[in-house]
RNA sequence: CGGGGUGUAGUGUAACGGUAACAUGCUUGACUUGGGAUCAAGUGACUCCGGGUUCGAAUCCCGGCGCCCCGACCA
């Protein structure tokens, strides 16, 4: 893309509502804007990452097994009449509204009861079972207090998956599974070494829980570490001695840190199932309830986790998994030939399906490397009559220091593309200038 | 939901109760082109909303709304 085809603008300044470090450089950036206290909408840099996210997510459900689909956010109060989750009091972060002829609504905030009473109408026998479904949707959460810019909003996306097995030993098979693919997804978005399986209170459905906690500053919550445990423990449960069940670790050698909740998976037990009567024909051919799970992960927060724990003094450090484009292509103002060369390596580059914003704008070149900086892109790549004359274009990755001048056929074989360019005519589809 | 704070050009900040200023951005021109340059001329605000006090309110008072922080809450 042309950063002259580029809506958004960068910014020196922070607005001052904003005091979390992802959403000062996230709107300085110009990739989210505010419209209401933990409402942001996504400016096309930051769709674009949160796209990046959502497809690395969107593989590990699809390696699961697991069915994609779309439930609505406009919800029916009578089958959360039937979990007791209609009450502001069993659950405080409803937003209701009606219609207009006086029938209550409500807007997800969660979509355990839709989706139960949709598999009511698919699952008979166990046969029909397990099962896996799973979506990203937009959730809202009336919180009363919205914090910490995209990390808890009011209105924000959500993958949520959800399992239906014929009895425990199915569930917990299922739900380890996701464990190691949650592990997989933190990993491959670059949170991997500062994420943690943490175990948690299982609310009012299990024994525990298991969150995905990622150390930072910036987290709202507490948990404790050990070098040698296989998961980290919330604080919410590290007083009650079932916390260390099955550990042979001292409590007094883990440690505190702060921690936000990127992930969490739940086991649900029977609770929804039998009150929304899904059930089953057993191989004895008696009805049994579905044993359920569900399993979270906030794109979103994932995507102000990563700023929070990456960015520096300068700027954004996106991972390349998450990254809105490859390249930052860079042009400095010089001879025509020069300007022919660059924009001739970005058709090529585009042409490759190598994702590169083309800084072509008209400005000094200390601006586009503050701008280059504060935007993350993990390559910057400058041309400029300097470059040329020393055979090529500079390369500098986004999280060092040094840069180093190579050849256009070296920057390319640092790219391996999975779209060879085909000796047609088609390859330049760029408006050129 | 308790407590604290705050609201002024697009953005960031100023202004004793005396009639809104500076920076930045944006526009035009000049000069520049490897780290947010420089110069010149422009542009841009019913000071969140509604009341009140006062000769006079951005400033003081009351109410509302928004926003931020701490705590509580967080299926």
């Amino acid at each position: 893309m042309r950063q002259t085809n580029l809506f958004s603008k960068t910014r020196k300044d922070a607005p001052k509502d904003e005091v979390a470090k992802n959403a000062q450089l996230l709107i300085r950036a110009g990739y989210i804007q505010k419209e209401l206290a933990g409402v942001y909408s996504f400016l096309p840099l930051g769709l674009k990452v949160l796209n990046n996210i959502v497809s690395i997510i969107r593989e590990e459900m699809l390696a699961l097994g697991a069915n994609e689909v779309s439930l609505t956010a406009l919800q029916d109060k009578s089958i959360w009449e039937k979990t007791d989750r209609w009450s502001d009091k069993s659950m405080d972060v409803w937003f209701k509204s009606e219609l207009k002829n006086g029938t209550e609504i409500g807007l997800a905030a969660t979509h355990e009861e839709p989706l139960t009473r949709i598999m009511k109408d698919h699952v008979r026998s166990y046969r029909d079972l397990p099962r896996s479904v799973f979506q990203f949707q937009t959730k809202f959460r009336n919180e009363t207090r919205a914090k910490s810019g995209i990390m808890r909003g009011r209105e924000f996306l959500m993958k949520d998956l959800y399992s239906f097995s014929a009895d425990e030993k199915s569930h917990q098979e299922f739900y380890d599974r996701v464990a190691e693919s949650y592990k997989r997804i933190f990993e491959k978005v670059g949170l991997g070494s500062k994420t943690f399986m943490t175990r948690a209170s299982g609310g009012s459905f299990a024994k525990f829980s298991h969150e995905f906690q990622t150390i930072t500053d910036a987290g709202e919550d507490a948990i404790y570490t050990h070098a040698d445990a296989p998961f980290a423990i919330n604080e919410e449960i590290f007083n009650e001695p079932e916390a260390f069940e099955g550990l042979t670790l001292e409590k007094k050698d883990f440690e505190a840190q702060n921690a936000i909740e990127v992930g969490n998976i739940f086991s649900l037990g029977t609770r929804f199932s039998e009150a929304l009567g899904l059930t089953f024909l057993d191989s004895q051919g008696k009805p049994q309830p579905a044993v359920m799970g569900s399993y979270g992960i906030g794109p979103g927060r994932v995507m102000g986790t990563i700023v929070e724990l990456l960015s520096d003094e300068k700027g954004i450090v996106w991972p390349e998994s998450v990254a809105p484009f490859k390249i930052h292509l860079i042009e400095i103002a010089g001879s025509p030939d020069t300007h022919e060369k660059t924009v001739a390596l970005y058709n090529m580059l585009t042409a490759l399906k190598i994702e590169t914003l083309y800084d072509d704008r008209d400005m000094r070149p200390g601006e586009k490397f503050a701008d280059a900086d504060l935007i993350g892109i993990p390559f910057r790549v400058v041309m400029s009559d300097k470059t040329i004359a020393g055979g090529g274009v500079e390369v500098k990755k986004r999280n060092e220091e040094s840069a180093v001048i190579i050849s256009e056929k070296e920057l390319l074989a640092k790219f391996p593309s999975s779209n060879p360019v085909s000796n047609s005519a088609d390859t330049d589809h760029s408006f050129n200038s």
